[in-house]
RNA sequence: AGCGUGCAUGACUU
């Protein structure tokens, strides 16, 4: 059932006519109340299917709840942009873990309110509540929007304190912030320090030379790209 | 036992 509800977000059409149709076999089970996965997997289709009227109602059903739960339904009111909503029930968490707070960091992020990612961050570190990686592409990508260079450094300082430094995904959000900021220098410098790559670092990294105005640069890269074995997408 | 693939919440670039 997992799977299945999983997957209906992913569907092209008739998302909420699948989902709501595996609830309804669920029901008949008294997995949406019973069962703490398959309740918060009903929660996450019903919100990514743009349903979070439905979500609620599931989450409100369930008997158990856990940190996922909520995250789930929290994430669910950012993406369909009820902020209020999803501040009113992150604060009545019991418990909020990094997901929480990333969940609307990251959900401000994704609504251009980039000033509001930062602010939540601030908070965030108030907490006590460690940031992960995660949470860190979110600050870089608020960073790389605004252009906020002074800021987007102190992020890179800190996270070069973290073990997840040389996570490939963070690697890539310093060359996406640093280039947006102007940076293309250190941009490639982070690219050229990088153990492993992936296409999204060589689009990353030939981006930030294409709107820094390095034509040549940014065409070297792309035929570099591709004598390492990657095939641009 | 080893290897591989998956495993309900936040997920990098275009």
């Amino acid at each position: 059932f997992i799977t299945l509800l999983s997957g209906c977000a992913d569907l092209p059409i008739g998302r909420v006519i699948f989902g709501a149709s595996i609830h309804g076999y669920v029901r008949k089970l008294g997995l949406d109340a019973n069962d703490v996965m398959v309740g918060t997997a009903l929660v996450d289709m019903y919100a990514k299917c743009g349903r979070v009227d439905l979500a609620r109602m599931v989450f409100d059903g369930m008997v158990m709840r856990n940190s996922m739960s909520w995250n789930a339904m929290i994430d669910g009111y950012m993406r369909n942009g009820k902020v209020k909503d999803a501040i009113e029930l992150f604060d009545q968490m019991p418990e909020r873990d990094a997901i929480s707070w990333t969940a609307l960091i990251g959900g401000f992020v994704r609504k251009d309110n980039f000033e509001q990612a930062l602010l939540w961050f601030r908070e965030m570190r108030l907490s006590g509540v460690e940031p992960d990686y995660v949470t860190m592409i979110a600050v870089l990508s608020a960073c790389a929007n605004l252009g906020a260079l002074t800021l987007g450094m102190w992020t890179h300082r800190f996270i070069m304190k973290q073990d997840f430094r040389d996570n490939v995904k963070i690697s890539n959000s310093l060359i996406d912030m640093y280039s947006r900021c102007g940076c293309i220098e250190i941009a490639r410098q982070v690219f050229k320090k990088m153990q492993w790559r992936t296409v999204v670092s060589w689009n990353s990294i030939i981006v930030g030379f294409a709107i820094n105005g390095h034509a040549e640069e940014a065409l070297k890269f792309f035929s570099l790209m591709q004598k390492e074995g990657f095939k641009p997408d």
